[in-house]
RNA sequence: GCGUCGGUGGCGGAGUGGUCAAUCGCACCUGACUGUAAAUCAGGCGCCCUAUGGGCUACGGAGGUUCAAAUCCUCCCCGGCGCA
């Protein structure tokens, strides 16, 4: 993997590179497009490719529990069997010891509100993930059968997985942890990614396979800076910045560790992606993004405008015959009407969640994109103003 | 015509003297979703109000019994089934 930079914002820190992979080439800032289980769910290799998407994102996790990677190895890696020839990523599994941890069950999500209860105060029914030293300890989510993944293991499996480009196994605390538990749960962090980067260069002795490390701290300053001076030091290709913010806060905490991060390595930050957000990381000197909401909305019936989001399945679209977006040039738009994607999703048509998934794709990938030709031309403050009017305008 | 069973909120269908504006499912309305446990989940769903409370109208229709009726009785209307 290589990465170069093209051009850097003046006056701020957002910029424009270029990350080679085996599989091509990322224009970034780039969206990351989800597909955690070998598969952007609704969507076609086919249309994928036809939504400019760069590159896909499988999940460790998933992939171990099913097909498991030595099927996914024999197929020639996750990009080859999904059909996908473009540029791959996997992330390491850690982010279950989150969602399927403390977070089951519950209400908590990974971006923060800021009301939420600390974590003792937190009753939780139950919980089939549990960190240890060693690693996390997995009740599958499919048949409750257990399942220890350690740093170790998670690159073995990446190994086999076979994407461009792999993360570190880290801890992806809770928003509701307390300093304490966030100072210890780096310091843990800290310790598996050097045995991640041992690991792997046991595996990858060519260094086909780009490794980043991951740069936890919850919402605190000290502890953010720290991880990235100690992640800064590991020969790690490329960083994530991982944990959970404050939403306002987003840009604030990227901007703390980016400052400290080495200018000439990509840095993703972990499964953020509402368009406010994406402005603030670009902002804060992200390249990478990845994150689940465009097609989980999609599914849900949620769909991107350039005036916000609209609920799809509402009674007020029933005879709405003009398109998701007005203006927006992706297939959905083209050739649909918001009547008929109304009417796909009340009569649980499968087909509703592949054309609004195709839509929100097409709106997140394509916001990023344009993000970047701002950089280049120089306009992105302009872009980034008149984008978030629209979108958060308050009717 | 006789007998019999039954008529409950948009629909299906509980309840069978008080704790019933009425279990539940569907439909409908609204909301949530940020490294996918998610084609998922949550809330609302008779009318009105000075709404973590109060009032009104309701269980085919009309009467009646009772402190109290969707629940019991009488008659009527409507439907299923059986026999003529």
């Amino acid at each position: 993997m290589k990465f170069d930079i093209t051009k850097k914002l003046t006056g701020a820190n957002a910029r424009a590179g270029t990350i080679a992979t085996p599989h091509g080439e990322i224009q970034t800032p780039a969206f990351v497009v989800v597909g955690t289980k070998g598969t952007v769910k609704a969507i076609t290799a086919e249309q994928i490719r036809n939504l400019k998407i760069q590159v896909v994102l499988g999940n460790t996790y998933h992939l171990y529990l099913e097909p498991g990677e030595d099927i996914v190895s024999r197929a020639g890696g996750i990009g080859s069997f999904m059909d996908w020839g473009g540029p791959t990523m996997t992330d390491s599994g850690g982010f279950q010891a989150f969602s399927l941890g403390v977070a089951f069950g519950s209400s908590v999500s990974k971006v923060a509100t800021g009301e939420e209860l600390l974590e003792d105060e937190i009753i939780t029914s139950e919980r089939l993930a549990k960190v240890t030293e060693d690693g996390v300890e997995f009740k599958s989510h499919k048949d409750g059968s257990k399942h220890l993944f350690t740093p170790e293991r998670s690159m073995e499996i990446q190994w086999k997985l076979g994407a461009d480009i792999i993360f570190a196994f880290d801890e992806c605390t809770s928003p509701t942890a307390s300093y304490e538990y966030q100072q210890e749960a780096l310091a843990r962090t800290e310790r598996w990614a050097s045995r991640c980067l041992d690991r792997h260069n046991q595996l990858d002795t060519e260094h086909v396979q780009a490794l980043f490390g991951v740069v936890q701290g919850g919402r605190f300053q000290d502890l953010r800076e720290a991880a990235a001076r100690t992640m800064a030091t590991l020969p790690f290709d490329g960083y994530g910045i991982g944990g959970s913010f404050t939403k306002a806060d987003i840009g604030t905490a990227v901007g703390w560790v980016n400052a400290i991060l080495p200018q000439d390595k990509p840095r993703h930050l972990l499964g953020i992606g509402e368009p406010g957000d994406l402005f603030s990381a670009v902002e804060a000197g992200c390249d990478l993004f990845d994150c689940i909401a465009p097609t989980r909305l999609g599914r849900h019936g949620t769909l991107y405008t350039k005036n916000g989001t609209i609920n799809i399945t509402g009674a007020q679209y029933k005879q709405d015959f003009s398109p998701m977006d007005d203006g927006c040039t992706c297939y959905t738009c083209t050739h649909h009407t918001r009547a008929y994607l109304c009417h796909l999703f009340r009569a649980e048509e499968m087909l509703a969640a592949t054309l609004a998934s195709i839509h929100n794709l097409h709106f997140i990938v394509r916001l990023v994109e344009r993000m970047r030709e701002a950089i280049i031309d120089g306009t992105f403050a302009h872009f980034k103003e008149s984008f978030l009017k629209n979108y958060y305008a308050v009717y």
